[in-house]
DNA sequence: ATACTTAGTTGTACAGTCCAACTAACTTAG
DNA sequence: CTAAGTTAGTTGGACTGTACAACTAAGTAT
């Protein structure tokens, strides 16, 4: 009989990944990390979603840790992030069981152009994937993220947290259909903005070639607002 | 310059641990268990989500082991189970670092009066909380359980889960009202549920000391339905 | 029979989306 | 200076589903 109960059996790694989002050329589009060319890493030279293994001495928390992750690839300190779910399987790794805590982030448009790591690239999302083949169970994790964005956007002001500082409200409709992938009625999402107590007119106007759009920001240190209802019945 | 990227760093702790709720005597309730009163455990002698280290001889994944948690205390095999979230950090477990997979289940009525193990026992949820001090950080996850499962409710057929096989229509109306601790409408009530495709009548009526009420059951395999809107503007 | 209770229905009001047509403000071409 | 084209923003009616309240229906108990 033992002092102290058994700690000593096999654990599994823990990792934390980051799907990244931002609006880019119209687009959305996810930022991934190309892996080390070397035989003797799992997936070399694949592209992966940006994370790695927790620091026990470094890391205080899951989200500290995750915070870590995307600032060192973005330069990004505080956009909106959430936590998204764990995959964590005998065989997603070959190295032996692993388990992942996965998080999301919306990045703000204009800091998506900012500092990148130089292993890292933007990849428009296409569906609910991306081009390449990816790591790990990555792809099954970016369809996650992807879903629970889009049934999220539907209900809430997500994408206010794409748009950068000062934008038009076409712009912010624009984005909201970027992310669903399908047009939305614009009376109907002026109504539901404007009602929301999420945004606030600036005294400026976007000009353009033809008849210019009032621009607003977000509230400040807005949460994100949730709707009564879902736009379109969707089916 | 070794031939495998160091795989030898501490790692963390890594535990599933599972909020099993339950309708009985007309509240709702959560399944808790004593952990083991010897002083060289954490926290000895006092309640607990049901949970514990994943095991990465058996456990093929992470529902696998939440569902090995599950069974294990109350002898339920497949009710509804859905990923709440991890929380992980340096301090939440004496033992060091550690992380947890969260899950919460909702199991029928009749089953919730079944095979419970000796050290489980229900208590009742009384607002996002439970009346003893539970171990570790497991009063957060059962508040963010409680909180999930609430808002879930205002928009979807999660509810059905926590009835028995055949049920009324004013007993489902009771089972959302006590989830979420207001009463509904009646006539939008069952507006909303017999649009939706869910249920379906049987051929028998639940009899008592007033007006018969029709007899229903869950359309087999259903998954839970959305609904576009919440109830009442819950301001 | 009558009162009481709970099941279930009906009808009106209301909120917010859907849809379509309209007005407003600007640029560019003649 | 005017007309055409484009995008911003408004308006009004149809529609959907909830809120609210009054009603009918079917049983028990007295």
């Amino acid at each position: 009989m033992q002092e102290k109960p058994e700690l000593d059996f096999p654990r599994p790694l823990t990792t934390v990944d980051v799907v990244i989002f931002a609006i880019r050329s119209d687009a959305l589009q996810v930022l991934l990390v190309q892996r080390p060319k070397a035989e003797s890493e799992p997936f070399p030279g694949a592209w992966a979603l940006p994370g790695g293994f927790v620091d026990i001495a470094g890391d205080r928390d899951l989200e500290a840790c995750a915070v870590r992750r995307l600032k060192a690839k973005t330069g990004v300190v505080s956009p909106y992030l959430e936590q998204l779910g764990s995959w964590g399987s005998a065989t997603r790794d070959p190295r032996g069981w692993s388990a992942t805590h996965a998080y999301f982030a919306l990045l703000p448009e204009h800091t998506a152009g900012g500092a990148l790591a130089g292993d890292a690239q933007w990849f428009a999302v296409e569906g609910e994937k991306v081009r390449p083949k990816l790591a790990f169970d990555h792809a099954e994790i970016l369809q996650a993220a992807v879903l629970r964005l889009r049934n999220k956007v539907e209900y809430t002001s997500l994408p206010a947290y794409l748009m950068p500082q000062e934008f038009t409200l076409p712009e912010l409709q624009r984005t909201y259909e970027i992310v669903l992938d399908r047009p939305l009625e614009k009376s109907a999402f002026r109504t539901r903005m404007l009602a929301a107590d999420l945004i606030e007119p600036v005294a400026k106007m976007r000009k353009g070639p033809n008849r210019p759009a009032q621009l607003y920001r977000l509230k400040k240190a807005k949460a994100p607002v949730f709707f009564t209802r879902t736009f379109n019945p969707p089916g």
